[in-house]
DNA sequence: GCCAACGTTGGC
DNA sequence: GCCAACGTTGGC
């Protein structure tokens, strides 16, 4: 231990994520509404954004991304529950069904997370593209489709600060 | 709708 | 273990 290494980085384990959803599938209006601004986030069927979702720790903070149409970071979460199997793998009739995964020998995992904020202002990919202090910002690289993504404590300070000064 | 980038699958 | 084929993601 250096005694100056940011707080973020014992074992260099990221504290700071980013979720990625469809917002026709599961968008922040939806987390606002669900009971206790909570859910579980289940569906991710990739072993590297699976990965990263065993890392998170329970108050770890996620910016919220929307896909697709207007693709923007447009809130924060928290971690309020840390990776446990995801049981809609199990179940045939889920569109993420996967009949490797059993209860005995669980293959995908999932964290619950709830609402922190939705941002006043949506922060649209193309305008994060044009700040310089997250060049190299895993959600901005060509052909970037994790679901799941680390991000850096400067690149988390960097987009907090843009969305307070995006405030209408 | 197009297509680049990527992960997974399966033949060999 | 290589790699071509294929399916998916997601920006544009």
């Amino acid at each position: 231990m250096t005694g100056n290494k940011p707080d973020n980085s014992p074992g260099n384990i990221p504290r700071h994520w980013l979720l990625k959803s469809e917002p026709n599938c599961f968008s922040i209006e939806d987390l606002a509404a669900a009971p206790d601004q909570t859910t579980f986030w289940d569906g991710v069927r990739n072993y590297q954004a699976r990965n990263l979702m065993r890392k998170m720790r329970v108050g770890d903070q996620a910016l919220y991304y929307h896909s697709q149409t207007n693709p923007s970071v447009v809130g924060l979460v928290e971690i309020v529950r840390e990776a446990y199997p995801d049981h809609t793998a199990w179940d045939p009739q889920n569109d993420h069904f996967d009949s490797r995964s059993t209860p005995d020998k669980p293959l995908w995992d999932m964290v619950d997370i709830r609402l922190i904020r939705k941002f006043p202002q949506a922060l649209p990919l193309p305008m994060l593209r044009t700040v310089a202090d997250l060049a190299g910002m895993e959600l901005l690289r060509k052909g970037s489709r994790l679901s799941v993504q680390p991000v850096t404590e400067a690149q988390f300070t960097t987009i907090l600060r843009l969305a307070e000064e995006a405030k209408p």
